[in-house]
DNA sequence: TGCCTGGCTATGGATTCTCATAGCCAGAAG
DNA sequence: CTTCTGGCTATGAGAATCCATAGCCAGGCA
């Protein structure tokens, strides 16, 4: 990785505002990115989650409501025929974007840390069958090895970087339109 | 997401063999994460990674030891003219593999929880500049969202990413020169 | 009315992670 | 030899996370 402009020199800045720091204080536990990944596969209600993930209904109750917190996961009431109403965990935009950490995890598990027997799970595009990869790739394309990644001193938005650096709520829902750009925004299907 | 085969019925299945998990467990801890975020940056050294990471020494000397014993970084011993010999911590080949994930995180904590004044560092590509993203992508190249996935039971075979567990080393997913791309690899956009 | 059940909460204790502080050791300096 | 310094380790306290075990509450059911 290459330190441009203000930040070459590695010792005359902090990373205090880093986002990767802040990213996992918020959703790093183990529980909470568990309990994400079964709502990727689809679990919606409380003990189902609880069950499905191996923890407690405890830790699930109160990871459960960190999600909600962080607006990654919207509580919906429901209600069964005969039962009474409850409440179901469905994913956000901000959720549903945390896919790739979540995947990228699992790729790298699969890759260094499954036993002789593979990988427990194997992911593949509904549409094509092919396997699924997580990629780390520029808006033209071209995929990145460490080396050629550049980091640049950030800040408000600038029009290239596609996507909205404000934060909060600001879904991509369909292409927040944002950078000028013309890339990097969701794939043609 | 979709679950296929044996695996469509949630219930019928547990995932006690979950890379997601196995790998939370093996790197997902915050001082974990961050020390490999300052070996991305290029930081070798042992006070290098408490200061920057603004951890203490023994937290850093203990998960040091732990992501050297994981695999992620080597200690190679080095000598300044004048001074001792000391180790320096390297990545390894699996270490480099967790920058999906490290830039999946950054990425997500970028767009969601930067404030106004927007993310910290910016990610471009050294070559052409252009804003760096994590993608989630099929091997013919189509980007995809949560649920065009599809998980199907696992196992092992399958050459191309049955990758055990020891392995390092391998692979790193053939691209090797990337560039030439020229639209093969690519997000279909 | 009273009991039962599914969904969620509360409490206590064991682990794990982190910080703060102090200590150890191999050379360099004197 | 003694002292100093950079690199790393050890120890104990506090916080976060997790498990196990109750407990509560709304509504269905008898």
């Amino acid at each position: 990785m290459r330190l441009e402009g203000a930040l070459a020199d590695r010792d005359a800045w902090t990373a205090d505002r880093c986002s990767l720091d802040r990213a996992v204080q918020a959703v790093g536990s183990r529980s909470a990115l568990l309990l994400m990944r079964e709502a990727f596969y689809g679990t919606r209600r409380f003990d189902d989650f609880a069950r499905r993930v191996g923890i407690t209904e405890a830790v699930t109750a109160s990871r459960l409501r960190e999600l909600v917190a962080a607006g990654l996961l919207e509580r919906h009431p429901y209600r069964e025929p005969g039962r009474r109403t409850r409440q179901e965990y469905v994913l956000t935009e901000r959720g549903r974007d945390l896919l790739p950490v979540a995947l990228a995890f699992m790729r790298w598990g699969d890759r260094h840390l499954s036993g002789p027997e593979g990988p427990p799970v194997r992911l593949t595009h509904h549409g094509c069958g092919a396997p699924v990869q997580v990629h780390v790739c520029c808006d033209a394309g071209h995929e990145l090895a460490v080396d050629e990644v550049a980091a640049a001193p950030g800040g408000r938005d600038r029009p290239e970087d596609g996507d909205d650096g404000d934060g909060r709520g600001a879904d991509t829902g369909g292409n927040g339109g944002a950078g000028g750009d013309g890339g990097g925004e969701r794939p043609a299907r």
